[in-house]
DNA sequence: ACAAAGGTTAGCAAATATGTTAACCTTATA
DNA sequence: TATAAGGTTAACATATTTGCTAACCTTTGT
């Protein structure tokens, strides 16, 4: 029930903000969820390549923040070998305030 | 609570075909969820095509089961293209009565 | 029968992801 | 200090996806 906006609510509500941050956040996401599942697993970055049969340098990669070139293939097989289920789910877009997520 | 099993039962528990079924489930999915998605935004697939500048043929292969190489960048295009948010979770694997998944 | 709309498929060039090597950085530990 | 383990990064060749064209198939409407 706030009812004035602060400096950071002007911010963060610009359609150009938005985007951006939008798309970097997915990638965080990704990233991390990868470290969250590998570490979950008792693995290192070898560890986890050597059951994939790839090197550490492109795990590396899928875990860096920067990264945006996702491909599924990869991700599964990587969601695997870390005992885990990758779940990829369109659902209908959050409202403005937050509130829910509906499936289609 | 069945106490014997059925044939189905027999065939559907072999490694294999879970493996199998598991993997093909995946696509399927992606592809019949693409093609809600866009069916729920009233778009032909030229239309869908044309906002993310491509071709129709390329969405086709997209919905199409039996694909296997989606890329992140191209399935967000589409997404946010039907107005809808993609999301991807790593979750715990399901257990063998397929009862629940619990988020890592 | 014809045309148009919506969708599928094959084949190919261009773009992008992937695997790999080698170098580098920290941290821990002998 | 040295050594090893875990992780990051750059650079590059190879593999794979992507965009594209053109052909084809159905269905619908004239």
């Amino acid at each position: 029930m706030r009812k004035t906006k602060t400096y950071m609510d002007k911010l963060m509500g610009g359609k150009e903000f938005r985007r951006r941050f939008d798309e970097e956040y997915q990638n965080l996401c990704i990233g991390e969820q990868i470290a969250r599942a590998r570490h979950h697993a008792h693995l290192t970055q070898a560890a986890l390549a050597k059951r994939i049969h790839t090197t550490k340098s492109a795990i590396s990669r899928y875990e860096s923040v920067d990264y945006n070139g996702y491909g599924l293939p990869l991700l599964n097989k990587i969601a695997k070998a870390c005992g885990t289920d990758l779940r990829i789910v369109f659902t209908a877009k959050r409202t403005k305030n937050n509130s829910r997520a509906v499936t289609l």
